[in-house]
DNA sequence: CGGATTGAGTTCAATGACGCAACTGAGTAG
DNA sequence: CTACTCAGTTGCGTCATTGAACTCAATCCG
């Protein structure tokens, strides 16, 4: 069976998902952000076998996230760079990075820190609101319908649950 | 042969990705953030076949990622609900949904708006810098060689790329 | 009292995805 | 002329995923 396509479902991140979900994109991403650029780099860098990254980069030039391009003639030779797509992916990656570097660090410690060139501090990736600047947590974020919103599958009760929400006071 | 593991890599994304980086985890733990939380929910809501999601809800709950308590006896029910580190995840999920919104957004426009509840505002999450409070983009971002690196499959090349890195200017 | 329904899974066959290793092919270095 | 690099492709075997059917306990319906 061919595994179940979310590209269909009503829903953001199932649609995210379908473009990078898998289990080697997210690391390719990251490669490629850290400045890797060519076939062999990538292979070697996560083990990943030729075949599978072959795929991997071919769907993620065909969603956009990626480019290739030749960088020489005679013999051909390519990089692969984050597309604008890609680089807004980036800092969603680095959220997921620093949840696992909260609940999955290795005893030797944060094997990757990060610094903010614009204020020259290292920091840690956190997800704010836009409106208040204040960081969101699971317990202070509620979700309403929007409107692209359908029973189907993918969202099918949790649409349902969204148009008849619980007591929401004014939202500004 | 068994698919690759992430878990001994020393990178802090992969070994996230270990515990929650399958097609099918991410939107397993949006539908508990989201307020199902019964077996059968899950099965309707996302169209997941039964067998995968036994298998996925193991593995979540194995990993401290989800908890199944009975909520009754005779017959015998059960009830999933995220862990502190599940509900941990959220804020990167929001900021991946935020990705999909942007990038893959269906034409009926967004299924799922969020609202912020202590400041009241719907919102977009963003991914910011935790000393500086602005958001954190590709461009604006450095990584360095953190304590736990290695030069192993994950991390081979980057490893050594971030021990001898491009002029860092003082870092704060 | 008997049949249908609900919740929570388990079992099964088929098919596609993944992992490894070996191979190709163009060009360059020694 | 041989070895090496880069960027893949090919082949083969194993594993994961899918959909559908099945189990089992208990309750609801008439």
């Amino acid at each position: 069976m061919e595994r179940t396509s979310f590209a269909h479902m009503r829903c953001s991140l199932a649609r995210g998902l379908e473009l990078i979900g898998d289990w080697w994109s997210p690391l390719i991403i990251r490669d490629l952000f850290l400045g890797l650029s060519r076939f062999d780099e990538l292979v070697e860098d996560l083990g990943i076998s030729r075949n599978l990254l072959t795929r991997r980069l071919k769907s993620l030039a065909a969603n956009g996230i990626v480019e290739r391009t030749a960088y020489q003639q005679k013999p051909a030779r390519y990089a692969y760079r984050l597309t604008e797509a890609g680089r807004d992916l980036v800092p969603a990656i680095l959220a997921l990075t620093a949840w696992g570097d909260r609940w999955a660090r290795p005893r030797e410690g944060s094997p990757i820190l990060f610094v903010h060139t614009t204020c020259g501090h290292r920091f840690e990736p956190r997800v704010t609101c836009s409106a208040c600047t204040e960081p969101v947590t699971a317990e202070t974020v509620t979700a309403i319908a929007g409107p692209g919103g359908a029973a189907r599958p993918g969202t099918k009760l949790v649409a349902r649950r969204l148009h008849s929400p619980a007591p929401v006071a004014a939202i500004k």
